[in-house]
DNA sequence: GGTAGGCTTTGATCAAGGTCAATCAGAACA
DNA sequence: TGTTCTGATTGACCTTGATCAAAGCCTACC
């Protein structure tokens, strides 16, 4: 399992380094080391204190948190190119505020937030490039609140379905789940069963069919409708 | 109603302007526009595009969104010294993600995003206040969603109380609640009915007393115990 | 003081979604 | 080709909290 080298210019497609000059993308890469984990390994977990943020390279990673009576909810599941915890290193404590764990086999690469940060402050437009994802993330999470409060499980399963659908698709269209559908339900806060029944009952109102794991939007119209 | 002067020194007591020099902070307050607004007067609405950030004086703003058939859920409530908005600057489209209402009769203070963004790029400083301050949103809103998924409305309920008293109390604690019921009702995504019901049965159990508008924590511990 | 209008409370009822348990379907593997 | 294991589905039932409607309570204002 040989590690892939991390190249500056693979670093430089994900936008949080785009704006690095060779010299600190190198101080970075200096501070990296690559990072295997089997499926369903962790990561880190809540609370334990950050000393690193992560580019997924492949695989899958869902950020979850527990309830003390151990009920999982997921986050966010992270995909290949996406950098995650980097947000970490403004916060009073440093700790993790949710766990991560592995879905798939993945490979990622850690680096040292206190590099990051010193660096941070020598490129204003990284900043700006964070402050934008993190006001981003801040937006996506106000979105799910209002998904949470105002809107029911049916509405939310469907404003999924039609999110993984490119934009001008009115017909017909395919959808591959990379994901097992547990988590997804956990993602939508959903449970399983639950799930479940909404996926058979858009199917027999012919809105949808499901085959395993593939998902066919059979009227999409007809789901935006729903909304 | 002359408008309050608002001060170098003033704005500087918000962590937003705290690291910014003599210079920076007159260009901001150059920018600046006193506003009042009437109870219940909405000072922007979801979707609008946004220019300004603001500080709030006086009174209480309440942010929120509403769903298609009108159900309003509050996101947040302001408090005077508090800025809120300004991390629009770095959203793609410059509109507001949500919509803000003064609870009370409020006096604030509107800056431009525009100038606020261009200064950012000259003080690193602030920009790391800021990335701290959205980081520290970030993790609340995570919390909040934790609370909606994980726990439910009764745990909630207790969260917010406990919220309200300083670290150490550990018997008594009296809590004058400074916002109407149905507002803090809605901030927990419990509707006013049910808040009322919670209340009462808390009540019931020795837990709490409630007097109008005024809350008597009766058994601290025996709060903590239900969490 | 009387009364109008805004919150808040209370009661009765209902629906969405959760829980528990059994069964099923596939993939992996021997 | 079983066999096993994990995740998905289905059914019966239950709990939480929402909804609808009717009082109650206060405060403000005539």
């Amino acid at each position: 399992m040989s590690e892939p080298p991390l190249s500056k210019e693979a670093l430089r497609q994900n936008y949080l380094f785009a704006a690095l000059t060779d010299a600190q993308l190198e101080t970075m890469l200096a501070s990296s080391v690559p990072v295997h984990l089997e499926q369903k390994q962790i990561l880190f977990e809540a609370g334990q204190p950050a000393e690193h943020f992560y580019l997924l390279q492949t695989g899958q990673i869902k950020l979850y948190s527990l309830s003390a009576e151990g009920d999982e909810k997921v986050i966010e599941v992270i995909r290949p190119g996406e950098t995650f915890a980097e947000a970490i290193t403004f916060m009073e404590q440093h700790a993790y505020p949710v766990s991560a764990e592995a879905i798939l086999d993945s490979q990622l690469c850690s680096f040292s937030l206190l590099v990051f940060r010193r660096l941070l402050e020598d490129s204003v437009a990284t900043s700006m490039r964070l402050m934008a994802d993190m006001s981003r993330r801040l937006r996506m999470r106000i979105n799910e609140i209002n998904n949470l409060t105002l809107h029911n499980a049916t509405y939310r399963l469907v404003v999924y379905l039609l999110e993984q659908i490119p934009e001008g698709v009115v017909e017909m269209a395919e959808i591959r789940l990379g994901t097992p559908k547990s988590i997804i339900a956990s993602r939508l806060s959903i449970k399983p069963e639950t799930f479940s029944r909404i996926l058979s009952k858009l199917a027999q109102r012919g809105l949808i069919s499901v085959k395993g794991t593939t998902i066919t939007l059979q009227d999409v119209n007809g789901l935006r409708g729903l909304l």
